[in-house]
RNA sequence: GCCUCUGUAGCUCAGUUGGUAGAGCAGAGGACUGAAAAUCCUCGUGUCGUUGGUUCGAUUCCGACCGGAGGCA
């Protein structure tokens, strides 16, 4: 028997559905749901990332929700230090933890147990690189990236300058290398037995109509007041990434118009969601779910609840 | 009614001195191990408005017709 512990995970594009599934599963399935969403861990950022309600949490306990003020940094090592803690925590209360979101590195790092140790961030190496790469350009960070890591260095493009410099801040600061690491990750097993549903539309425009029509809801909710207040804030790069903000930036300044601004924050969460969707394809295991299948929210979580079922196979804790 | 301009990829347009065509945007696909809502890579066949004519060959030249814009009455 499996000594793993059963992980359900709902993961998907912006706007497809995950918070209402996952809110109404951990609802009939005594649970409790753990964020898995790189912003929404942000204090201030409440209408733009749509983080969930009071109401849409339907009295279920959520988790790594809008705790971190806005001028801090975060990291994906964090987060998987995080949610393990918040986890094991929702176990020990005998409930079954649901981790729900839509960044896939974060749920990935979590449910592989991706390895994270030393090499944190060195500020002062990072920026001594970067006037490196402006000086002789990316080509020569790569370069010295391949007599440390051949196979990373093959692997990355010389416009990615961002990948590039990690790799080296990795091997500089910790001697491993970053396809070390990642074999090191590979061969750890998971804690956790992961069932990971994802939720897609068949029809890509039905997606991006909910997006569309989200973006307008939000504006409604006082997305511009909030918006205002962030952009005044000192901000960590982290936050200042989030996508609901700086595409207002420019209709402040009085650069565009409303109506202009508000088409890039929709075309920017469209490309979003691609990735996001080309993230979540490429896992083997996953379970997709077509939310333009269904008629309703109910027929839609009895499916996921039947594929959990069928997955737990008996054992649910 | 007459004159001028115009009709080419989903959109805006380029182009072919006659040998069936290419940019930007939109869009699609992919990568991803400490900023990931970030970062990066790849992808352009379409009755060249319709129809006749000239031609070995027409999207290109000529005529007619149809749509659009402007001008004159």
């Amino acid at each position: 028997m499996d000594s793993r512990l059963f992980l359900p995970v709902i993961a998907g594009p912006t706007a497809s559905g995950k918070t209402a599934l996952a809110a109404e599963l951990a609802k009939r399935m005594d649970g409790e749901v753990v964020s898995a969403d790189s912003m929404q861990i942000y204090e201030g950022l409440r209408i733009g990332t749509a983080r969930p309600t009071q109401s849409e949490m339907r009295g279920v306990p959520h988790h790594l929700l809008g705790f971190l003020p806005l001028s801090e940094g975060y990291s994906v090592a964090r987060y998987v230090e995080d949610a393990r803690r918040i986890i094991s925590e929702i176990h020990g209360r005998g409930k079954l933890p649901f981790l729900c979101g839509g960044t896939g590195l974060y749920i990935d790092a979590v449910i592989d147990n991706l390895s994270f140790h030393g090499g944190g961030g060195d500020p002062e190496l990072r920026e001594s690189l970067r006037m490196r790469a402006e000086r002789e350009g990316a080509e020569a960070l790569l370069r010295e990236l391949r007599e440390y890591d051949k196979q990373t260095a093959d692997r990355l493009h010389p416009n990615n300058l961002g990948r590039i410099i990690r790799a080296l801040e990795l091997v500089k600061t910790t001697g491993m290398t970053m396809s070390e690491q990642i074999r090191l990750s590979r061969n750890r097993p998971s804690p956790y037995n992961p069932c990971v549903i994802v939720l897609d539309c068949r029809v890509r425009a039905c997606l991006y109509d909910r997006i569309n029509r989200r973006v307008d809801d939000m504006l409604k909710s006082g997305l511009l007041d909030e918006a205002r207040r962030v952009l005044s804030l000192p901000t960590a790069p982290t936050a200042m990434q989030a996508i609901g903000y700086k595409e207002l930036a420019p209709y402040f300044a009085g650069e565009l118009t409303l109506e202009q601004a508000v088409s890039n924050l929709k075309q920017s969460t469209r490309r979003y969601a691609k990735r996001q969707l080309s993230w979540f394809r490429r896992r083997r295991d996953a379970n997709f779910l077509y939310i333009d299948d269904y008629m309703d929210i109910q027929g839609l979580v009895a499916k996921a609840a039947e594929i959990l079922e069928g997955h737990a196979n008996g054992h649910l804790y």
